[in-house]
DNA sequence: TCAAAAATCAGTATAAATACGGATGCTATT
DNA sequence: AATAGCATCCGTATTTATACTGATTTTTGA
């Protein structure tokens, strides 16, 4: 039987080499190399064509996790990514679900839990455990929702609103009466069923809009 | 000579397990045991008296990072704690460094440093790398002023103005009069040296206040 | 214990935001 | 062609927030 071929992914050295450390333990894993940024993975997957998966952070430097994911994507191969990150929000698994990932682990997860998830993987089959899936369902019904609801107009009045900018300020620089951005502040604070400016800004933080 | 014993406490496995059998390749250093969280590595130093370094995770559950380098610091040990984090935010080590730490590594710390910092630290001394320093360093001297600056009762305010509350219904929820609120708002915008409560409450997230 | 900081309250005035109401031209989709 | 959403604009009125100056009591820290 043919060993799994993979590469890791991850820009953290230490948690790199301690995974391929980890790995050396089973005998149908092989990692063929260790990376720290999308570039380096691409350059390595021209190399070698037979890689079955790879472990993937997302944050990285220069090109992360989601563009890797993408790139992945749009490209015709069956190498099948493999996400290992630390954040356990509904945003992140729900992007990572969308652009083509086989599974999302976290790394606190045990190696009993990852060797099963490579195994699974790399049979061609997505493998989600229930509580990150559960995650990505929650933030599906509530947070998307949200994040698409405001026009590029809005969210540029968004932007300068949280810059400490007055409707007057906004209105000139955008070269409109202050009328319209009054409209616009309240059209955002509605649709982001919120009270007040204060209430807004926080929540479009917390959802990323700013 | 004898090996330099040290504990890992990191609530991630596969980092924690990797870190070990990273440092099993160097004979001067033992790990004498691997847990994830400050009550476990209490319970450990309990068993074991000659533990020399403890490399520290920042983020964990029930007793994280800034708990265990306090505790250490008030009690009678030479156990010399190496924070080892993927913060490398100014007020992170700044706050490690002033609770103790002999050194503040991030993660993605090549193990030729790791190895040199766990010699240096088992002599007595403290390191921290360079730019690890400077972070610090710039945090003394531009945010530790707007992150120390609230006082209690504003960091209450401010929670609740971000929560949409108006003034009004501050004042009414903690029995004092509106005037009271609205000079702390003052306040606080004065503090953070913002415009309005638009950006007051942008800022304020950014920093982490709420 | 003495000084500094924090928490409390006040007047006056202006600026800004919010809540109602309604309207028009444009574009994209059905 | 019609519907819906978007961006733009307007009036009136009320509520909130901000600016300025000033004050007292309590708490805290050196």
């Amino acid at each position: 039987m043919k060993p799994i071929k993979l590469i890791i992914a991850d820009d953290h050295e230490l948690f790199r080499n301690g995974l391929n450390e980890l790995l050396k333990k089973y005998d149908d894993v092989h990692v063929v190399a260790l990376v720290e940024d999308g570039n380096q993975l691409f350059q390595e997957l021209e190399k070698h064509k037979d890689i079955a998966i790879v472990l993937l952070d997302i944050t990285m430097p220069n090109m992360d996790g989601f563009q890797v994911l993408n790139k992945l994507k749009n490209s015709d191969n069956n190498i099948k990514p493999v996400v290992i990150s630390m954040h356990d929000e509904g945003n992140y698994i729900a992007s990572c679900a969308k652009n083509g990932a086989y599974s999302y682990l976290l790394k606190n997860t045990d190696q009993d839990e990852l060797i099963k998830t490579i195994r699974i993987v790399n049979d061609g089959k997505k493998y989600f455990q229930p509580q990150i899936a559960e995650k990505m369902i929650n933030y599906m019904s509530e947070q998307s929702v949200s994040e698409n609801i405001l026009s590029n107009k809005e969210k540029e009045v968004l932007g300068l609103i949280s810059k400490g900018l007055t409707t007057k300020e906004i209105a000139k620089q955008l070269f409109v009466s202050s009328r319209t951005i009054e409209t616009h502040r309240a059209n955002i604070i509605k649709k982001l069923e919120v009270k007040n400016t204060a209430e807004l800004i926080k929540k479009a933080t917390e959802i990323n809009l700013i």
